[in-house]
DNA sequence: ACACTTATTTAGAATGGTTATAAACTAGAT
DNA sequence: ATCTAGTTTATAACCATTCTAAATAAGTGT
């Protein structure tokens, strides 16, 4: 499989959940947004054995602290996820709730003339909201 | 009181409550960022009589619906909010988890080139996340 | 293959921010 | 003063997320 190195040298070690959770999040033509609750409905519908919540739980927050998985800031009720760890930017339409990405190229480029006495910008994420 | 007005004109009736809680938010020098549990501390410091959580939830909707709050997309498990309703972005310390305001001015102009079919634009909103 | 250690999975309970409920109260209108 | 719709309130309910602790599985050494 070709997860299991990956896992391996993440110091995570490659368990039947987290290939499956793998398969799932990263065997697709393209990356995807979701909430935990989507990825547990895309598991239950994909893969014939159950994945009990608590280890989906688990397993993005891992991937996520391991960078294949990035955290979205919006203001939901639930937590938003991509599979898109590159670094880019969203619009976020308001009536379907849907998540669309923004390529760096689709943003002009970004410079923060303000500075934080001894803090470094570690990232910089723009979010536009969309109405009809 | 000069908020008996602002709230009449807004279809919202002024109550104690409401003129009490206006006094919190926008008696002040400068604009704050805060949570629920946050004002609600505020309220019971500086004032003598309790104001109920579900008031407070319900009253900053109300402000939210209007204008005269807004809420700031973020990562947290709490919501955050504004009392500075201007266009304008946020640094955010991830240690300190506190926001600060950065003028629109502090940032570079902001163009969008992508389109999506048939939506308008409603806000840009850009976080900057800051790090030891 | 076996024993041993440590990581992981799991069901279910607990947590906690937020929202819903419905009864008491109040502002504004007549 | 009376009426009506809006508001406040305590409390319950909701529900995404985290915690717990026991069972299971992976890696390591022999
Ligand atoms: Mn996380
Ligand atoms: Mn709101
Ligand atoms: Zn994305
Ligand atoms: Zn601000």
């Amino acid at each position: 499989m070709k997860y299991i190195e990956k896992l391996r040298n993440s110091g995570l070690r490659p368990t039947k959940q987290r290939l499956q959770i793998c398969e799932v999040l990263f065997d697709t033509e393209k990356t995807f947004h979701f909430t935990i609750n989507n990825l547990a409905n895309k598991i239950k519908k994909q893969l014939n054995n159950k994945i009990s919540l608590a280890t989906i739980y688990n397993t993005v927050h891992a991937f996520e602290k391991k960078g294949y998985l990035k955290q979205i800031p919006i203001n939901s009720n639930q937590t938003y996820f991509d599979t898109n760890v590159s670094d880019h930017h969203h619009f976020y339409d308001l009536k379907e709730e849907k998540l669309i990405d923004l390529d760096n190229s689709d943003v002009g480029p970004i410079n923060i003339l303000k500075k934080v006495n001894g803090k470094k910008i570690k990232s910089i994420e723009v979010l536009v909201k969309l109405e009809d």
